[in-house]
DNA sequence: CGCCCCTTTTGATCCACATCAAGGCGCGCT
DNA sequence: AGCGCGCCTTGATGTGGATCAAAAGGGGCG
């Protein structure tokens, strides 16, 4: 946000640089991308792509979250993924999206059309490595989430999103900082699976038992970490029964 | 399974050779991945990999079925993936595996060490183009799948499975073929987030409603293919609503 | 053939979460 | 200040699927 997207900025001064596709590339690579690159801002609500469009453009989140989505035709919604600074959107070697993107807070996107790309893709190494690579990381989320889905308790998903968020922005090993929730509540039920009631009433005996506590809808602290991920369910690691 | 795994099997008439990581290898590359590669089966039951383990190896399935799941301290089981032949097994750069991996049928597997996959794999751009390709192609799979977890009842979930089952081994479109449930009813319901209990109750419920028939408890036969995909909540593809 | 074991079906009951419904709070706009 | 509108909370009720329980196929094996 506090990044000036003048058309021409300067990929070293991205503040995705060092994390998104463009992460391993070299000077020479960064110009050549540099020259094809061009940015694109979507309002907080707005639609980037719908599912079965054409994939005229691949792009990585710079600032702002989006969410990728899928609606079922009666309005049941599940989120399958959300996208943060330097998070890929379209896939090199596919004609169109199989899910809804959409922006939900205010996004800006660094993109490049999609058959130059592919070709980039082709000639550069540095960039096929790293989008396998993000694209693993991607793969392992999202089985990671389907436990959630398909095996934990409302609560059990409410604490695990919670330790998600924390994780997320604690650079100095959970300090007593504010965190803010990204989401409104029926976003969030919509990425758990759940209605926006449950969350409501989850978050708040949560709440009640002292293990989070809110200073209004969106921000809260943690109070207890370790209650928290009691509750989160994902514990037995390595197993280590005997 | 009709396919001699002598120690030194040729890959030109290995079952898997135009679908798995080597697909676009030329006969020069297909040589070198000749030369590392060992077989191993497991027996059905066995388990693959734990989560946790060391990633010695990588490999392709050759044959049979493995599944890929997690399970939590409770015993709460979801698997996140099925494992048919020509899938991969493991990731480059990565020291550990995530889940776990257990052979369903007998299965076969066509191995390499990790640490010298690595290095081929970044020399031979045919490889890591088809890894990551099929890495694309299951992260899209597993995103369908957490729409089915997060969102769909009981009944689509059922019917979503024998849809994937169908169109699995469907070569000639819809002729009025014999299919045969690869899994049990616990393994089903820990694919679809549901107990064996509501499986089976929904297949007899399926099968009552003239939908599907069996023959035994493994294999049956679509019988209106039509009530079928309406039962899985699966359309709206392109919403068409105007 | 008969027994045992494992998978599957079916029935009865329960409960977590969905659904339906009614306010409450904060914010922007006039 | 007062109003309207989104978002959120909380309460009352309903229900789909889980859980508990029992019995019905098979299939392998002595």
């Amino acid at each position: 946000m506090n990044f000036a997207f003048t058309e021409r900025s300067d990929c070293e001064s991205c503040p995705i640089r060092h994390r998104a596709i463009c992460a391993r590339c070299d000077d020479a690579e960064l110009d050549l991308l540099e020259r094809t690159k061009s940015y694109m801002s979507y309002e907080a609500g707005q639609p980037i792509i719908w599912r079965g469009d054409d994939l005229v453009h691949v792009s990585s989140v710079v600032s702002g979250i989006a969410s990728l989505s899928r609606t079922l035709e009666d309005g049941r919604t599940q989120m399958v993924g959300l996208l943060l600074p330097s998070d890929f959107i379209g896939r090199p070697g596919r004609e169109a999206v199989d899910f809804d993107v959409t922006a939900i807070t205010d996004v800006t996107l660094c993109r490049f059309e999609r058959k130059p790309f592919e070709r980039l893709v082709d000639e550069m190494p540095h960039i096929s490595q790293r989008v396998m690579e993000m694209a693993l990381d991607e793969l392992n989320a999202a089985r990671e989430w389907m436990v959630l889905l398909g095996r934990k308790t409302a609560r059990e998903k409410i604490a695990t999103f919670i330790e998600m968020i924390v994780r997320r922005d604690t650079v100095p090993l959970h300090a007593d900082i504010d965190h803010v929730l990204p989401l409104t509540r029926e976003e969030i039920a919509n990425f758990l699976g759940l209605t926006l009631e449950t969350v409501s009433r989850q978050l708040s005996v949560m709440r009640k038992e002292g293990i989070i506590a809110f200073k209004d809808r969106r921000s809260f602290k943690i109070v207890d970490l370790e209650a928290l991920h009691q509750a989160s369910g994902d514990d037995g690691d390595g197993g280590m029964i005997v």
